[in-house]
DNA sequence: GAGCACTGC
């Protein structure tokens, strides 16, 4: 069993400063409820950003970049844009904008910031996320917003006029729009010097960003404040040997922690839904054996193929006499804050998706976390009381972790980041000045790819669909499908692919014998020709019967992610209407759909071999099939699939199939050959 | 016969 004295002791976070101002957590989804706009200022003047309220506007007036270090609890994402506003920023028409990379956090923070300032959420303070635009065009003067919004914005206006002073808020999670909005602020900067930056940032990064912003221009262009953070010390404990089996020592180690009767909820980071099963599993087998005194032991699993409600359950407070545990993914490191952890248990491990460029193809692999990662786990130990974080690794394996975890440009697909680029009128990319370079081979495959597209002409500039496609919200070859269908005459059915194709988890299946009578309700849908035609299936019936929640329920179906696609549809429906591309149904002629297909997924094409695996046209990889698909038990009458999308897991496994003839990829003048007996199946 | 970390437009 589980026992403590293994832990070789240290410490990280702040000093034990425990005389702290009362709780006002910013980016907390389940805040208190908000008493009065008076009690709020008191509330807002104890925080500990007060103190640097004139530093911070010195510097902003005096630096077109500050670099914002400063940890949760500080204040900053509430505070500064207000000290901002106070200061006159967003005088004459002016706004003052704050980016999130999430769409909780803006809207949470905006609806925060509107109690402070006393105005109703969408007028002087407002926000600005995909479907939802709750600010108001003359009146916001505050706007949050998620970075892949501004991002867009700059497409339309491309020195973003409109605002004073822009903060890139918790930079340091590298998502792809933020490193995009980082290059192109840097660029608008040379153009508009009256435009002030702030990008807010962990310890780790700062520097990294001053030089950034140093390079090629003026050394009073950017500079570093600091502020202090409001977290509680978190003693850090690592493993004296490493363990064969990290699950197993997780469930010990909590397990170990309940039966110390120390009060205060326990938070697991494991790699995946397989892991915390099998976790929650073990515990539950001890529960048995505890004795009758000792607190009762909560499990609860959170990760993001949760419904709603189940990851709702997290928060909920435990009765009196039980203990939470929650055992959870990465979900829990940056997207989900739980209050009263006082234990942390991190496995070190976490699942990253990284692309590869030569084979065109994504993996989904279970990597050690970063250093700060790392940090950033322990640091939920610590956030209403003092914690412990225990580390299921020895300390010599933590000093040979990474520092950082790489920022998602250097690991993703680049076409529809490239091909937006360009639409900003940057050609040259080996003269953008990236934060982080992504590999050459990327951005070649990627411009590679869209010049294959149509999208890029032999000169490198956008073509006239070029300059369309970079406007729509989804990828290029469902952009390219939208497109097609004009000529197949289906618009009206590829709209819904291409919405249904978007989302994710359309189908609940839940473990156990719910979910085999879960199965068989998604077979209700089921189109031969495969999981395009089923998606589009489950969409019109979702539509039929009322878009309920209790029919979605009934029917396997998630109700949040066809709310979604619903939306999805929607916004890209007024694309097409914009671009003057038809609404019209192919009245059931799904020959014609899935030849329109074709026009998008021409590249991911898919034969069909005598053990019931498929082989990859182009690279002849050896792909499974994803067992959601209606093509897991059957054989395709011709033989030949398109799919949507390919990962690598412990196998290569191809999502969303649909059963094509190979004659119509004649059509796309690309050629094929059958690798076993050599012929051409396809030629131009 | 077997599986999917997390975001975002």
């Amino acid at each position: 069993m589980a026992s403590l004295q293994f832990w070789k002791p240290g410490t990280v976070g702040p000093g034990s400063n425990l005389d702290r101002a009362t709780e006002t957590e910013e980016n907390v989804v389940s805040s208190a409820p908000i008493s009065s706009a008076l009690s709020l200022q008191a509330a807002r003047e104890r925080l500990p950003i007060f103190k640097h309220r004139q530093k911070l506007l010195y510097a902003v007036e005096n630096h077109g970049v500050v670099i914002l270090v400063g940890q949760t609890g500080s204040g900053k994402t509430t505070q500064l844009p207000q000290f901002l506003y106070e200061a006159g920023w967003a005088a004459e028409g002016n706004r003052i904008a704050c980016t999130q990379p999430r769409r909780v956090a803006a809207t949470s923070v905006a609806s925060r910031v509107a109690a402070e300032v006393g105005t109703t959420l969408g007028d002087e303070v407002g926000y600005t996320i995909r479907f939802e635009d709750v600010s108001d065009k003359e009146r916001t003067r505050i706007l949050y917003m998620t970075d892949g919004m501004l991002f867009r914005e700059t497409l339309i206006d491309p020195l973003l006029s409109r605002y004073s002073v822009i903060m890139i808020d918790e930079a340091h999670e590298r998502s792809i729009y933020t490193d995009l909005l980082l290059g192109v602020l840097k660029k608008i900067r040379r153009k508009r010097p009256s435009l002030r930056l702030i990008v807010s940032s962990a310890t780790l990064d700062a520097a990294a960003f001053l030089e950034y912003f140093l390079s090629g221009n003026s050394p009073d262009e950017a500079t570093i404040v600091s502020l202090e953070g409001r977290a509680y010390p978190v003693e850090v404990a690592y493993l004296e040997e490493p363990v064969p089996d990290y699950v197993q020592k997780a469930a010990e180690v909590v397990w170990g922690i309940h039966l110390q009767q120390t009060p205060g909820d326990i938070l697991v980071f494991l790699s995946g839904r397989d892991e915390i099963d099998r976790c929650l599993e073990i515990l539950s087998e001890l529960l048995p054996t505890l004795p009758r005194n000792a607190k009762r032991l909560q499990l609860l699993a959170l990760h993001a193929g949760l419904t709603t409600d189940e990851q709702l359950r997290v928060f909920e407070h435990a009765e009196r006499g039980w203990r939470k545990v929650i055992v959870a993914t990465n979900i829990a490191e940056a997207s989900v804050t739980i209050e009263g952890i006082k234990f942390v248990v991190d496995s070190g491990f976490v699942k990253i998706r990284t692309y590869n460029p030569t084979t065109a193809m994504s993996s989904l692999v279970t990597t050690p976390v970063s250093q700060a990662s790392a940090t950033q786990r322990a640091g939920r130990a610590g956030r209403t009381a003092p914690g412990v974080c225990y580390r299921l690794y020895t300390e010599q394996a933590f000093e040979r972790l990474q520092p950082t975890t790489p920022p998602e440009i250097t690991r993703t697909d680049l076409t529809t980041p490239i091909l937006q680029l360009k639409s900003l009128g940057i050609d040259d990319l080996m003269k953008f000045e990236w934060v982080s370079s992504p590999p050459a081979e990327s951005v070649l495959r990627a411009l590679e790819g869209l010049v294959h597209a149509g999208m890029i002409g032999e000169d490198g500039r956008l073509t006239v669909i070029g300059e369309k496609v970079a406007e729509c919200p989804v990828e290029v070859n469902i952009a390219r499908m939208l497109f097609a269908s004009k000529d197949y005459k289906c618009g009206e059915e590829i709209l819904t692919i291409a919405a249904m194709t978007t989302i994710q988890d359309v189908f609940v299946i839940p473990e156990g014998a719910a979910g085999a009578l879960a199965e068989l309700e998604r077979r209700k849908f089921t189109a031969e020709e495969g999981d395009h035609l089923t998606l589009l299936n489950a969409y019109n019936a979702f539509v039929r019967y009322g878009r309920s929640s209790s029919w979605c329920k009934a029917h396997a179906l998630s109700f949040r992610a066809m709310s979604r696609a619903v939306s999805i549809r929607s916004q890209l429906k007024k694309y097409m209407q914009r671009f003057g591309l038809p609404l019209e149904s192919c009245e059931g002629d799904a020959k014609r759909l899935r030849r329109c297909l074709v026009t998008g997924y021409w590249r991911n094409v898919a034969r069909w071999t005598a053990d019931g695996t498929y082989r990859a046209v182009r690279g002849d990889t050896v792909l499974h099939v994803h067992p959601h698909s209606v093509l897991f038990t059957r054989k395709p009458r011709s033989g030949w699939v398109i799919f949507h999308e390919m990962e690598e897991t412990k196998k290569t496994q191809i999502r969303i199939l649909t059963e094509i003839e190979p004659d119509w990829l004649l059509e796309h003048g690309h050629k094929f050959y059958d690798k076993h007996s050599g012929a051409s199946v396809a030629a131009q």
